[in-house]
DNA sequence: TGAAAGTATGAACAGATGCTCATATATTAG
DNA sequence: CTAATATATGAGCATCTGTTCATACTTTCA
């Protein structure tokens, strides 16, 4: 993969669009990344796997919360849940998450510093 | 800009996630993706710009649909207008949406052929 | 077996969202 | 000025969303 894009790459973005079920599937992967609670639970197992009760502390929200949100990730096929003893730990299912969190981000501080001004 | 990324690289993306106004604006540019009639203005600006009327046809909804999408992208500071005779057109802002906008789609394609199987 | 810790889930509710409808504003042509 | 075209906007409404609360399920340990 390269920065660098053919004609054919975006010929192939191209045909997506055309298709609705496409289209909407990436509307999808934007509302998971659109919630406050969400992205803290999706970038924080861009570090490493965690447990609920980790993700809890680390999105400062109840277990119930967080719970019903990992259900909604675990629907889209974003995040995967294995049990270990008490504990059931939760790995990110699609490296297109990280990459989409790093240029959303980026975006976000640029935007962010601008308006500071 | 590379896709490998250094060390110092992704340190920057962590001390983002400690800022809370990053981490909100960038759920923020995730929620104007997550819509599909959003999605469809973004998806066609990033050919060209196009007036409101053009927008309208492309994305099969009423004007008044349109123009207040159009509103919530403007205020998002997602896209610009300028007034041409009668005519407002609207233009891409936000390269970071373009790049987003093809990380998302190439997610969606994998997802959308591994669900057909 | 019973208690404790960790996780999941359904119901309910307040707030957000995206649309429609009616109407206002802006520009151009006659 | 008037009509026609293009766009913007506020109000209202039905739907969706994210949370809380109560409770159930699962596993471990004594």
């Amino acid at each position: 993969m390269r920065e660098e894009h053919t004609v054919e790459e975006d010929q192939t973005i191209k045909s997506y669009l055309d298709n609705e079920d496409i289209v909407y599937e990436a509307t999808q992967i934007f509302d998971a990344l659109s919630d406050y609670t969400r992205f803290q639970i999706l970038s924080s197992l861009c570090v490493k796997s965690r447990s609920v009760s980790e993700l809890k502390d680390l999105c400062h929200v109840t277990q119930s919360a967080i719970s019903h949100q990992l259900r909604l990730l675990r629907d889209r096929g974003l995040v995967y849940a294995r049990r270990e003893g008490q504990r059931v730990i939760y790995s990110l299912a699609d490296e297109h998450v990280t990459t989409l969190m790093r240029v959303g981000l980026e975006h976000a501080a640029e935007a962010v510093s601008v308006e500071g001004e």
